[in-house]
DNA sequence: TGTACATCAGTGAACGCGCGTTCACTGATGTAC
DNA sequence: TGTACATCAGTGAACGCGCGTTCACTGATGTAC
């Protein structure tokens, strides 16, 4: 890696912790680009060199950090029963998550206050969910549009979901993945909480 | 109700449809307030008198048509059990969504390509879902927090969008409320579809 | 090691565009008497 | 029933603002020889 790489990455780190600095102190809609730029010392066509909206200074390093649920379960053994191989999954795609927790944490409370990145991450979302479909759906040997494998997909993502949002909200210091496993433990636990069929 | 609410009553609705049918035509980010405003022949300051911005046009009748599950629990026999309480909670919800299926669904159709009317839906579900928790924690008079009522709430829901959603894609002619069924009946198969403890 | 040239990060300024605001005004509808 | 006044829907035009684009340019870094 030449020198004109690491001044660019520089410049392109810069721009990102700079903009953070402004989002956490002002709010991502209260800070405009011209701030950012001014903030990081650089003009504000080097901004659109980098990224190619103000969305994407606040998404980049949140999306890279996501995890891939659809490889994790495609990584599995393939004669491991399905509801097991998908616990090992959301294990793995949380613990990977708490290791960069307190990093992404700070981006993560900014993202709550804006609508735009918020829906993109939610795609997000939503998109790694159809992949998982695929991987399940493959693993099966079955059709991706049967309702079964989107029913296993949308638990496994929901348990990922409720287990990072009580991470984020709650006073404890478990892990994720620990949390994860108390909602695994309640969903098996025979008890009411899954609604039933009304006679 | 007097002629001038008459008329204010047209001009609004006239606003809504005019501007349905241009996101229909050209995509929501690709119409324009003024374009909005010619064809429902007024003027642009008439249609921030009856929407405060942009999204509302398109979000207001999809608001309004939203059903609210926690009112729905609340009206249950308080000696039904749970999970029983939360089937019927869901059938009534779906019905009722099902009836204004056409009505809504255009609308739908577009907010899918709207990126900020897109997030303010998404926290409308997440409210309505808080709002579920508080309902089932209080007919079980216990601390909403606790996360068996997260648990409870998250999988109600969680089974209403899928529901919806599968009418929305699907080939058949089945109502939201039997594709819930169809669901409900998949997780209490016994199958392995939930995610289990890794030993 | 030096020279000539190519490449590319960064610049500044001007611009287009659409959302949303504001304001003074018109004219129709509502109401008090 | 008519008159005088109050209320309010609708108007048009100007404006502020911030995002994102474009372009010709500078100067540092990289490379071929």
């Amino acid at each position: 890696m030449g020198l004109r790489e690491v001044k660019a990455g520089r410049t392109r780190h810069g721009i990102q912790q700079a903009a953070l600095r402004l989002f956490e102190a002002h709010g991502y809609e209260q800070t405009t680009m011209e701030q950012i730029a001014d903030a990081a010392q650089v003009g504000i066509a080097t901004l659109y060199r980098y990224f190619s909206t103000k969305d994407q200074i606040l998404l980049e390093p949140v999306i890279d950090s996501l995890g891939d649920p659809a490889a994790l379960l495609a990584a599995r053994p393939a004669d491991e029963p399905l509801d097991e191989a998908l616990g090992h999954v959301l294990h793995e795609f949380l613990t990977s998550n708490d290791e960069r927790a307190e990093e992404t944490e700070r981006l993560r409370a900014q993202l709550d206050q804006a609508p735009g990145p918020r829906a993109r991450l939610w795609d997000l979302w939503a998109q790694q969910r159809t992949l998982l479909e695929n991987a399940i759906a493959e693993r099966a040997g079955e059709d991706p549009s049967a309702i079964w494998v989107g029913v296993a997909a949308h638990m496994t993502m929901m348990i990922a979901e409720m287990a990072l949002d009580l991470r984020r909200s709650a006073l404890s210091s478990k892990t994720a993945a620990e949390y994860a496993d108390e909602v695994i433990a309640l969903l098996h636990s025979g008890g009411s909480l899954v609604p039933r069929l009304p006679r």
